[in-house]
DNA sequence: TGGATAAGTTCGCTTTTTAAATCCAGAGTC
DNA sequence: GACTCTGGATTTAAAAAGCGAACTTATCCA
């Protein structure tokens, strides 16, 4: 049951909303994956081809798109004895999308895990307990979801 | 400068993921831009169509999956005078990838924005002041991205 | 009976995705 | 230098998905 009122378009038109645009950017089964594996610090072409199984061809134009678009910032590693390649990490700009999947990842796990312990959850540093995504008021006190109003335009 | 150190693989394989599975799910530009809109508040097909400017076969098949995966539930409205139509609303599951998206919202005002002010902002309801997509702790208090710890298994 | 309207579906056509093979550049080897 | 190996990326052709317009269906109203 919504709560939502009914409304025949959103407020935002979808070409000034940053949301359209941050979908347009990472709205993709592939890119979505490959920056889950970045998250956890697959760096390779190789690897992340491994770790996906997606076709060669795509990994290369998502990759190139992310660089691009500036989540991902591609640079030359080096081992002993080898020749330099090239290396995908995130920047700034796409680790700052951490939180989102770990908040997806514990909308994964509440609806779609199936009871089961995650394979993955998350604590803060030298605690044991859980941490959840969730909002929080200028210092940093929750913010129920009930509690949400938007504003439009500042 | 990313301060995940290096992997070949990431710690989960996609297949037993949450995260890959909620990815197969709303990982796709057509499904989060109409999951934007029902969290406005649209509701009808030709408002859904109207607002994304989609191709009616591609709106038609994606609300079918998301009805089948449980995030919007499909009954009848009826408009005095009109007869009885579909309208698609959130069920709880789709309700709660609102902080979610709100959090994307916010990266998106925070990098792809330009400076602007943001068109949409958020707020705790009888407060002006901002809230923002943040982690918390069981008491509620906020974790900063470089306390979270991810724990395997458990 | 005819028209208006909302919610899809059908139908050709174009674009993207996919999987496999191929290309390419440079380090190590002879 | 020539030869080979290898990680990274491009080419190619078939399969899938996306696209826009027209069409169908169902019901309310005149």
């Amino acid at each position: 049951m919504s709560q939502i009122p009914l409304a025949r378009r959103s407020p935002v038109p979808p070409e000034s909303c940053n949301l359209a645009k941050a979908i347009d950017i990472i709205g993709d089964r592939w890119t979505l994956l490959i920056l889950r594996a970045a998250l956890y610090g697959v760096r390779r072409f190789d690897d992340f081809q491994a770790e996906l199984s997606c076709p060669r061809t795509v990994l290369s134009g998502r990759l190139k798109n992310l660089v691009e678009a500036g989540l991902l910032t591609k640079r030359s590693y080096k081992s002993p004895g080898k020749r330099a390649r090239p290396e995908y990490t995130l920047s700034s700009m796409g680790l700052s999308l951490r939180p989102i999947l770990i908040g997806l990842t514990q909308w994964g796990d509440a609806w779609l895990g199936q009871g089961e312990t995650p394979p993955i959850s998350f604590t803060k540093a030298g605690s044991k307990s859980a941490i959840r995504a969730a909002f929080v008021d200028l210092e940093g006190r929750e913010v129920r979801p009930d509690q949400i109003r938007a504003v439009l335009r500042g």
